[in-house]
DNA sequence: AGGGGGACCTGTGCGC
DNA sequence: TGCGCACAGGTCCCCC
């Protein structure tokens, strides 16, 4: 479910609840998510502390006292609910609301002052791991990731050099992680519209001033995007009361058979490697 | 080697 | 109302 718009919203959300503070006890409800838990999962977590929260790609990245760091996918269902004494607004609100089945509540940590996080998956995509800090790029997750998306090292010319012979669609390419981290399948559309480029183009056909325009549409569509996060988080729960799930404008994704907003024709849906692709032929080539 | 398709799960919404 | 199907924002694994 979340990208990395989505992602980096929940840690501003998580900031406030676990920076900083210890953590007094923490609990996994079942033995796996998408993966078993790490060895010890539980005794590893309980007692040290939050040092720092960070995000890579799409991954939560806690940094604990322990030395070690808590590396947290939500896959596509995960979300965290914050209950906390201290942070709330009216006495018995919820910082974040609880998602509404609590049979997917899977871990909870316990922290200092009093506040709780909780975190909930129905579908289980999500997994944890622990990892000693400091091997973020030895591991099996982070590894190989391709630059932020934010960053200096994301650019044309990057791009364009990572498009180089590749016969798989546009679509494709910007989906694969290596490429580019953190895109997924919402703000590769958008930014291919925003760019005026057919999904369906080969990457090999997307190189210099295509992947030049490509590269500006990604970092405003991801840039955009993050804004809006920011600002439900800012009204603290957005309005379905979930952290990081927020209702954003968009030009493309779900909008099949609505006009283009640039007025030159439909959008359409289609399937590229088993997943939607929405995007208006008119203005996109 | 790179790329496409299926698998992993549960929930929701739609048509009949 | 109930049932079955299609679909959902991610990633891994297998196979060509």
């Amino acid at each position: 479910m979340p990208e990395l718009p989505e992602v980096e919203t929940v840690r501003r959300g998580l900031i406030p609840a676990m920076e900083g503070r210890r953590i007094v006890s923490a609990r996994a409800n079942r033995a796996d998510l998408r993966f078993p838990f790490p060895q010890r999962f539980a005794e590893r977590l309980t007692g040290t502390r939050v040092d720092r929260l960070d995000r890579r790609a799409k991954y939560l990245l806690l940094r604990l006292g322990s030395g070690e760091t808590l590396l947290m996918h939500l896959g596509m269902s995960g979300r965290f609910s914050i209950t906390a004494e201290d942070l709330k607004r009216q006495p018995g609100d919820f910082v974040y609301a609880p998602a509404a089945d609590p049979k997917h509540d899977h871990v909870v940590f316990d922290m200092e002052g009093g506040v709780t996080v909780t975190y909930n998956d129905p579908r289980r995509f999500g997994f944890m791991d622990l990892f000693e800090t400091g091997a973020d790029d030895t591991g099996p997750y982070l590894a190989g990731l391709g630059p932020e998306p934010q960053s200096n090292a994301f650019s044309g010319p990057a791009l364009s050099q990572a498009f180089k012979g590749r016969r798989s669609p546009v679509k494709a390419g910007l989906l694969d992680q290596r490429v580019v981290a953190g895109l997924g399948n919402i703000y590769v559309c958008e930014a291919l519209w925003r760019a005026r480029i057919s999904p369906k183009r080969l990457c090999a056909s997307a190189t210099g001033v295509r992947a030049e325009r490509l590269a500006a549409a990604v970092r405003a569509v991801i840039a955009e995007a993050i804004e809006a996060g920011g600002s439900t988080l800012r009204d603290y729960a957005g309005a379905d009361g979930a952290m990081g799930y927020f209702q954003h404008r968009f030009d493309v994704y779900g909008r099949e058979g609505e006009p283009c907003r640039r007025g030159c024709g439909t959008v359409k849906r289609i399937v590229q490697s088993n997943r939607s692709t929405f995007y208006c032929p008119g203005c996109q080539r």
